[in-house]
DNA sequence: CATACAGGGGACAAAATTATCCCCGGAGGA
DNA sequence: TCCTCCGGGGATAATTTTGTCCCCTGTATG
């Protein structure tokens, strides 16, 4: 049986499981699966382009994670960074072509959302109310 | 500082880090963000309807995984399960009205990953390479 | 001096998600 | 009898993803 193999070495994920890197939706799932990636996406598109501002937009994140995130996105060029040499320091990301074909998708992920909300909420919320 | 406590008791998923609720992002994340959810659903969608036959379409899956999340997609109600009493047993899964509308956003996913797959892949593929 | 801000990241801990393994019932075929 | 198929799931391990804590360079301000 063949085994994929796409990191000898580790650096930052070595996935010990390979993907079936054959199907569109998994590909899509590498670039959007982060938690605050869509978010991260979504925001820098609404010109909210600074790491700090990114933050305070999200406040549930935490920069740690946001900075990994972003990394990301950048490895697979779907953002660029901005690295102004200044004192304090100055950064910028904005949308790559190929990030800018995302935001169809984003846009629509974030309509769809919003329209079953309360459903899915209500869901979450009673998940093990009627136990109690 | 106000806490978000929607489980008091564990059955499934408590989540210990509460989420966001009013982001229509992480209402869809909520819904798609499993492994092989999409893959599920299109899988569905075009009429690979019953247990067994998903797992041979999905085959770098578990039996175990899939039943967990399509019982997750059940729970909003996106797909529906139908048992036959049976012997065999016999079991189909059908979307829902919910899941149709779910439906263009993921062929949209799978669009957008097939066209952006060569590169992806490369990238997955060489991002420990050059140390090598 | 202490604090705040800009940006960044190592070390480690915790949480969340998936995988592995093995068992169940019951029918049918070699 | 043994193996296959249908569908399902408990127990537990491994993997992957996030979170916590703390420290770093420098400037500016109270």
């Amino acid at each position: 049986m063949l085994t994929f193999v796409y990191n000898t070495k580790k650096k930052m994920y070595e996935k010990k499981i390979p993907l079936p890197l054959e199907c569109g939706l998994v590909m899509t799932r590498e670039i959007l699966g982060g938690k605050w990636k869509p978010n991260l996406l979504l925001a820098i598109s609404e010109g909210i382009n600074r790491p700090s501002l990114l933050h305070r937009a999200i406040p549930q994140s935490t920069k740690r994670v946001l900075n990994l995130q972003l990394k990301e996105l950048e490895e697979f060029e779907v953002i660029e960074k901005k690295i102004y040499h200044q004192l304090p320091p100055k950064v910028e990301y904005r949308l790559t072509e190929r990030g800018e074909t995302l935001m169809p998708l984003l846009r629509q992920m974030n309509e769809w959302g919003e329209k079953n909300r309360p459903f899915i909420k209500s869901v979450i919320l009673n998940r093990t109310k009627t136990t109690e």
